[in-house]
DNA sequence: TATTAGATAAAA
DNA sequence: TTTATCTAATAT
């Protein structure tokens, strides 16, 4: 499998990455322990103009510097104190755009996120919410500013999703966001059982 | 005067 | 629980 070229990454419309994510393959190597997952759900950041976005008005601190760093790289925060999330980040240098991965379905290592997650379940709450995503795929904080093209976490490029399979909605957790919330930049795919939320709507 | 460290407050 | 911001201390 080939790893996604940097300039995937780089392109100027983060919603068009974000979409193209889908299908992709995210996979992570810890400790010699490979796992990989589908991506199956993302959401689009636009940044500075994004209110939803830590980076909203340029706003640069320690935590989300790496956002303003050229596109191809990992940007992980907390949230709620104890959940992670696994951002891509999009563009060039200074534009503070990303992708939040919301949701995989595994592919592989399945038992290996099993131990992980300490939920014995093999249902779908393995990697179908961005917290669960990150503890299966073993990402915390400490994994930001790693790029997407090293060996430790990276995308492959996979089968693309088609584009009638691309539902899109708004996105979860922003009602701070005002105005913004209401925005169509979360992205699915259409009929995955591992979405993370209903498909409706 | 600048940089670093510690402490306190806020968050999502 | 982590992260941000402010205040203080120490070095420059």
């Amino acid at each position: 499998m080939q790893k996604l070229k940097p300039s995937f990454y780089r392109q100027p419309d983060v919603l068009q990455v974000a979409k193209s994510l889908l299908g992709q393959h995210l996979v992570t190597i810890v400790n010699g322990q490979r796992t990989a997952g589908m991506i199956v759900e993302t959401e689009a950041y636009a940044g500075a103009t994004d209110r939803a976005s830590h980076a909203y008005g340029n706003r640069r601190t320690k935590r989300t510097g790496v956002m303003f760093d050229e596109g191809g790289v990992a940007y992980v925060y907390l949230c709620y104190g104890i959940h992670y999330l696994f951002n891509v980040v999009t563009n060039v240098q200074d534009i503070p755009h990303a992708v939040l991965v919301r949701a995989l379905q595994p592919i592989e290592g399945i038992d290996i996120m099993l131990a992980r997650t300490r939920k014995p379940a093999l249902q779908y709450s393995l990697t179908n919410g961005p917290g669960s995503l990150c503890k299966a795929m073993h990402i915390t904080t400490a994994d930001t500013g790693l790029s997407l093209t090293g060996d430790k976490i990276f995308i492959e490029k996979a089968t693309p999703i088609k584009a009638q399979d691309i539902m899109a909605g708004t996105r979860v957790g922003v009602a701070y966001a005002q105005e913004d919330a209401r925005l169509p930049y979360r992205f699915w795919i259409k009929g995955n059982p591992w979405v993370s939320k209903g498909k409706g709507l």
